[in-house]
DNA sequence: CTATAATCGGAGTGGCGGTTCCGGTTCGAC
DNA sequence: GTCGAACCGGAACCGCCACTCCGATTATAG
């Protein structure tokens, strides 16, 4: 606590976090994202039951590295999930500015199943492992939320979908619709049939 | 296979399993009943990482009663998923005979929908614990699929269902809409974004 | 090149939960 | 009512895994 420091030392500092006390020695540095790679890898493949050694094994270093990095497993999940979080949090800012208006948020949910299909894995194992992914990375998920809900208003401003779905539908079907583990083929296949589940009907206001 | 039997003792086996070697004594059968609901509460309320004390505890048993009934964690979830295949299962008959034959998979997937939402917990629990069920209970599995394949068909011939859509879509997408923690209004809504994604749209083929 | 301090690695610790075991209890036949 | 067998309960056992600790190693300043 008191991120009071000899603030005397700190070449290049407040850059990335919110305070850099230390410019992490470069091993260090590259050490903790080798981590953060097999961390991913690992999950992914094996789910979240997988013991931190096999992350460290994976990583190529000792688990007393990867608990220097990241104090407990779970922070190792936030780490990931927040980053994996915050991309697609930019996708949708990128497409609600660079895109037809209609056509915007049918492009987010085909690159949101791209990605969760490959690695739908990691957040379904979280949760259902008791670490609730909405408190872990509550700011993450609540700008990705509000995103999409942008996407949303725009389509539906648009007319290209109907105005009675919800952001957290929308959210929780495909989320859901990846979930299960499909080639990718089917993934994309069920993804289309919830654009059409929201699209406007040729009949509507 | 080679459902050999000494059937001799036999006093009304045949009936729910492939044999019954002994009637089991009365208390023990209770037992057993209070176990498997115990465990189905359980396991809904606090996931599978749930500890098999806290089964035993609920059903006001023993943990080696418990074990005495179902020689394995897993074994204990086979029986429960089970018994909720079949019943599916046999959901599916009645409404495949019963029902015009283009509702009759709506009409499903409603119903698969409100139970879903109740007790999906359970079963991505489970497979995020590493266990399948698609191989611990092959067999319901395979017959659920089947009757929804019937009923999806039925749909299809009455046109009330595009052809191009595959039963592994539709039950990976009904199981992934109630997947997710939701009130059962917004799982409700979910559903009827599927169907309505499915369904036949005015200018087809 | 040397000194210093941060980093590394992996053996060791503690606790948790699935599974087993056995003395005491209860059911059911005679 | 009596006896034997099956069943019950929960203490004890065992392996697994998150997490800690410390001597060896290595990056960087001077």
């Amino acid at each position: 606590m008191t991120a009071e420091t000899t603030s005397e030392q700190v070449t290049k500092a407040a850059e990335g976090s919110v305070a850099t006390p230390r410019p992490l020695r470069a091993d260090a540095a590259k050490n903790r994202e080798r981590i953060l790679e097999a961390a991913e890898a690992t999950f992914t493949a094996e789910g979240v039951a997988a013991p931190i050694d096999a992350v460290a094994q994976r990583a190529g270093v000792g688990v007393g590295t990867v608990y220097r990095h990241f104090p407990t497993k779970e922070a190792l999940f936030e780490a990931i999930v927040t980053a994996r979080l915050d991309d697609l949090c930019v996708k949708t800012r990128r497409l609600a500015e660079g895109e037809r208006p209609g056509d915007a948020l049918f492009s987010f949910l085909r690159e949101f199943g791209r990605q969760a299909s490959a690695k739908q894995d990691l957040f379904d194992a979280m949760d259902a492992a008791g670490i609730d992914i909405k408190s872990t990375c509550a700011t993450s998920v609540e700008e990705l939320t509000h995103g999409i809900d942008v996407l949303l208003e725009q389509a539906k401003r648009a007319g290209a979908v109907r105005g009675d779905v919800a952001t957290a539908e929308v959210m929780a079907l495909i989320v859901g619709a990846c979930h299960s583990k499909q080639d990718d083929v089917v993934c994309q296949r069920m993804v289309e049939i919830v654009c059409d589940g929201i699209r406007t009907p040729a009949a509507a206001t």
